[in-house]
RNA sequence: GGAGAGGUGGCCGAGCGGUUAAUGGCAACAGACUGUAAAUCUGUCGACGCAAGUCUACGGAGGUUCGAAUCCUCCCCUCUCCA
């Protein structure tokens, strides 16, 4: 089937929506306007099987090519993951088990799937070729690149210039990545903006190696909660595809205000229209930041746990912190009689073997701090005996509760 | 192979024989405020102990000293310049 002129343009148009590098367009529109279906390689370490919202903005455009028909070939860079993708911080990888690859892998599976159809998805594994390459072909791939041209990735040209370590085989990551795409033929790749290297090293080698290149699109990195930083798992600042729904719905509440168009843009359908609209609105006060936040937290949960989770989600929320109630599901905590004197034992004590604090002195100084609650009442003296043989229910800030008993 | 610089708490980064559990910044946590786990301001920030205090910590192992993150020896690691 051709597809007329009009239509491809208007397909690809809508596949540039929201993409910070849109490389090989004319290679695009060839492939669309001849009607051929897509492969549309996406790559993934299987070291971190903790996807996050980050990863969801790529998810989407690639659902984008999905529902236009197209092939999605998950990469799952179970060879590759073995060096780890140069990452600033770097630090040589511990190489990973089959069984805990085939783990992760699963894991990865289980977390994209729900943005993704998996019938419209191929998964492969780059390990096929690659442990089979001998040193001449690895040669070979490595005479297609020079180090001028690596150093040229930001990454590591910044590490270059400040005098932190590059390992050699750290080049070869890039380079691996790329022959990927030699392999698989592949005739889109789409990454973070972050990846655009490694992308870019992707299609020229399938030139060099006399293959079609593939066209690169590149997403914006998502920003974390704090507001600051991309995105990411080490940083800790991320909401994950495996949250519960409160800490989806919470961690978005704590995203910085002035990241809502930013995120609307990224992870939701609204059109730029919308958000023009949508901006306007929060700068001229008719529409308070916390609604759209809260909105968008509402979105979030239900894209994960369906629209009634969402709404259980909210109320909890706005119980808490708004009208300072207890939430709903309190944990409780036995604690054995041995470490009772008398049944009875100190505040402090109690908040760190009840799992509330790290420590015993960081429970005093919380105490102290006035953010201690028990049965709803401030805690001020931290020495304070508690007798448990009713159950008492222990706070710590408004984001810790436990209900403690002997037992 | 030669010469030099350096490795400090979750991260960055001071200190260079003793009032140093180690200045400062970031992050984190709590409090106040708020229609938010936004923003802002304040406080806390090694463990154990009711406490006096004890222990553990400045790449690793030894040593010198009444006393070491600070000096010495060896080892490991990183960077720079030269060959």
């Amino acid at each position: 089937m051709r597809s007329d002129h009009m239509d491809v343009k208007h397909k690809i148009e809508l596949l540039k929506r929201g993409a910070v590098d849109f490389v090989g367009e004319e290679e695009l529109h060839e492939k669309l306007a001849a009607g051929k279906k897509l492969k549309v390689k996406f790559g993934a370490d299987p070291s971190a099987p903790d996807l996050h919202l980050g990863h969801l903005v790529v998810l989407r455009k690639l659902k984008a090519f999905q529902d236009m028909g197209h092939e999605i070939v998950f990469l799952i860079g179970d060879f590759t993951g073995m060096i780890g993708d140069p990452s600033g911080k770097s630090e040589t990888r511990k190489p990973l088990t089959r069984e805990t690859v085939e783990l992760n892998a699963r894991t990865y599976q289980d977390q994209i799937f729900k943005v993704l159809d998996p019938k419209k998805t191929k998964v492969v594994y780059n390990s096929k070729w690659l442990s089979k390459m001998d040193l001449v072909s690895v040669m070979k791939l490595m005479s297609q690149y020079s180090v001028a041209r690596m150093l040229e990735r930001a990454d590591f040209k910044e590490r270059f210039k400040s005098n932190k370590e590059i390992s050699i085989i750290e080049f070869l990551y890039p380079l691996m990545q790329g022959y990927d795409s030699v392999e698989l033929e592949s005739d889109v790749e789409l990454g973070g903006h972050d990846q655009i290297f490694n992308l870019l090293v992707g299609r020229e080698l399938q030139k060099s190696y006399g293959k079609a290149q593939q066209t690169v699109i590149t997403m914006p990195l998502l920003e974390g909660t704090d507001g600051k930083l991309k995105m990411s798992k080490s940083y800790g600042n991320y909401i994950g595809f495996t949250d519960t729904p409160k800490d989806i719905y919470g961690k978005t509440m704590s995203i910085p205000d002035d990241l809502m168009v930013k995120y609307y843009t990224l992870l939701t359908d609204l059109s730029d229209k919308e958000l023009k609209v949508m901006e306007k609105a929060i700068k001229s006060g008719e529409l308070h930041p916390k609604k759209a936040k809260s909105d968008l937290a509402k979105i979030l949960v239900s894209l994960f746990y369906g629209s009634d989770a969402a709404d259980k989600a909210e109320n909890e929320f706005d119980a808490v912190f708004k009208d300072n109630k207890l939430p709903q599901d309190i944990p409780l905590v036995k604690v054995s009689k041995n470490h009772l004197s008398d049944g009875k034992m100190s505040v402090s004590k109690l908040i760190h073997i009840s799992g509330l604090l790290d420590s015993v002195g960081e429970a005093k100084r919380m105490i102290k701090g006035g953010g201690v609650k028990m049965d709803g009442k401030k805690i001020t003296d931290e020495n304070l005996l508690v007798d448990l043989g009713s159950e008492k229910l222990l706070s710590v800030g408004k984001r810790k509760y436990a209900r403690v008993i002997c037992g």
